[in-house]
RNA sequence: GCCCCUGUAGUUCAAUUGGAUAGAACAUCUCCCUGCGGAGGAGAAGGUUCCCCGUUCAAAUCGGGGCAGGGGCACCA
């Protein structure tokens, strides 16, 4: 990478100038971008503002005097560097060595060496019982693609769904089913009846309250191994799961590990006596407390007045299982911003437990998807979006588009390409946006297929992949790729901001936002429409610069494809 | 009441983590189809970055104090 490159040179040459002026700066100060205005070079760097304050000049006098003694040991890829008002440093890199990097874009991936400690990712984590809603789809859209990330770059992921297959909650549903339920009724629709059984009782328990008591004692029962129980609860579990592979399915989402919290009940005792040994719990009011007061956060509760184990106890046994299996560096909780103190109080257990644990845990939150009254959808309230609701009316809603600009395409093909851009649209909604906010679901926006991101950039690849594929591919060569046939502004400027691929994806990693690098696509492709607007490619009658031209477009289209698919988006040939 | 997050154009969001003139899209208004795909391109208009004070070469970004919205806070997950 460039600025890899540049850092490195930057660097050496800033602890030689040490010797003879006194000042320090550390790796990160450097922190090398690219300027807002291309008259301020390819890449540019603020250090010189750290420097002069050390050194007593002003910055400006400081930035000529660091750009004189690096010009005077200037390595061939630069071209310039220059001082410039109020005390940055720019970089002009050779054109040569641009279009170098250029080609090579693809090839050096083997560059980044594979990790072995891998990292695991828990992601979606659906509950059982319950439909999967629009809400569980930023987990699973963010983590995917983060797992993908990684794996650009060669880490070892395991992808985990946690499933919620335990707790208190199914003792709402046993109960729910015992009194109302209707079993050759629930056969036909299993998902959607057994959420009208758990609404119900949300509705019943108004007026009578005993019926949480009874919900409890049905979930000890279950955790008891009571024969009825677990039949009714292995059968939900089994429709539920049904139910989530045929969305996972039409996602493209393969879990290498799908456990939930029932896979740790039998652990459950364990952790408790760890704790116990540890000195950390407490008994209050007949329940099991982790006290954190050391943490300035409330107590953890770790078991139930009736003995029953929580979420959180299942978890640290889970997390013990994960540590134990697997060594992971890190293990990535991709959970909404809602979990927040529950994570605080997760992570400052195991740190309690296990102080000098080396493994990485890190709770990565985003924003709630909010009703348009700005409040979060509520299940038990009925207030819910079906995932799979969703993805019908987008596809629907694209499938009229379709027809009206492709009224020649068999029926299958153009069913088919409105179910690809309905997923694409529910993905790049979720990528495009900054992870911390609130994400407003607004079905009119959700099918807004008219000036819509993904469908922009959709429509730029399938654009460019025609043209590409009017000339035989033989004719396509990455030898033109050079400097003689491709000197036009625009040209130059597309080849940088291709090469900032790397960059931008490591950064996006670095923070854990998809979004960065979601947008950096958009001002990619934004350019690549400029560039089609202004300068013919066929019809060029230069046969060298045409041949450059559509070198040059195959090559960006490729990146741009797979910039897509990292984002778990499939690029379609025509739109 | 305590803790956490957020506040940017009429709306939905960006802003390379403290950097150069705060950018896009939608909506509004011009212009460009004899053209490689118009789901496009060129342009106009729209801003006290919630308010006040501070930190420094530099603040949407950091600190303090307000205001507004959201979320969380022991027998749910």
């Amino acid at each position: 990478m460039i600025t890899e490159k540049l850092n490195n040179f930057l660097l050496k040459q800033l602890q030689k100038l040490q010797k003879d002026h006194q000042f320090q700066i550390e790796k990160n100060d450097l922190n090398i971008t690219v300027p807002p205005d291309p008259q301020f070079g390819d890449y540019t760097t603020p250090i010189v503002f750290k420097i002069s304050k050390q050194i007593n000049k002003s910055p400006f006098e400081t930035a000529q005097l660091i750009s004189n003694y690096l010009l005077a040991n200037k390595p061939s890829f630069i071209k310039k560097i220059e001082a410039k008002e109020p005390g940055y440093l720019n970089f002009f890199i050779e054109e040569k060595f641009l279009f170098r990097e250029f080609k090579n874009l693809l090839k050096n991936k083997k560059r980044f060496q594979k990790k072995q400690q891998p990292i695991i990712i828990e992601y979606s984590s659906p509950n059982i019982a319950k439909p999967m809603h629009i809400g569980h789809l930023r987990s699973t859209i963010i983590g995917e693609t983060l797992a993908r990330i990684y794996e650009f770059f060669n880490f070892r992921i395991i992808r985990w769904n946690y499933l919620g297959d335990w707790g208190t909650q199914f003792g709402k549903l046993i109960i729910a089913y015992k009194l109302w339920g209707n079993k050759k009724e629930i056969q036909k629709d299993p998902i959607n009846n057994l959420l009208k059984l758990y609404q119900k009782f949300h509705q019943e328990v108004k007026n009578n309250p005993q019926l949480e008591e009874m919900a409890r004692k049905e979930f000890k029962k279950l955790v008891l191994k009571d024969k009825t129980n677990i039949k009714i609860w292995q059968w939900f579990k089994k429709e539920s799961l049904k139910d989530f592979q045929k969305i996972y399915r039409l996602l493209g989402i393969k879990f290498d590990i799908i456990k939930g919290e029932a896979d740790f009940e039998k652990d459950v005792k364990k952790i408790i006596r760890i704790l116990k040994q540890k000195n950390l719990l407490k008994e209050s009011e007949g329940a099991l407390i982790v006290p954190l007061e050391q943490f300035n956060l409330p107590p953890a509760l770790i078991q139930k007045s009736d003995e029953t184990s929580l979420y959180l106890t299942r978890d640290l046994a889970s997390l013990f299982y994960r540590l134990k299996h697997y060594h992971p560096s890190k293990i990535l909780y991709v959970v909404g911003n809602e979990q927040e103190l529950y994570f605080k109080q997760l992570f400052s257990i195991i740190n309690l437990i296990i102080p000098e644990l080396k493994t990485k845990l890190i709770h990565i939150k985003f924003g709630l998807v909010l009703n348009t009254n700005k409040k979060k959808f509520s299940t038990r309230e009925g207030e819910l979006i079906l995932l799979e609701d969703v993805l019908k009316e987008a596809q629907e809603k694209a499938l009229k588009i379709i027809k009206t600009k492709h009224p020649e395409w068999s029926i299958k093909k153009q069913e088919k390409t409105a179910l690809q851009l309905a997923i694409a649209a529910l993905k790049f909604n979720d990528l495009k946006s900054n992870r911390a906010t609130n994400l407003m679901f607004d079905w009119d926006k959700m099918y807004d297929y008219k000036n819509n991101s993904i469908i922009y950039l959709l429509y730029t690849y399938a654009r460019f992949n025609k043209i590409i594929k009017k000339v035989s591919r033989k004719k396509i060569n990455s030898r033109y790729l050079n400097y003689d046939y491709l000197n036009l502004p625009i040209e130059i400027n597309l080849i940088k901001q291709t090469l900032n691929f790397k960059e931008i994806l490591l950064k996006s990693l670095e923070d854990l936002s998809p979004n960065i690098f979601t947008s950096y696509l958009l001002v990619l492709t934004d350019l690549l429409n400029k560039y089609y607007e202004t300068i013919p490619i066929l019809k060029e009658n230069n046969q060298k610069i045409r041949n450059a031209r559509l070198a040059l477009i195959n090559q960006i289209n490729k990146i741009l494809k797979l910039g897509l698919n990292i984002l778990g988006i499939e690029t379609l040939n025509e739109i």
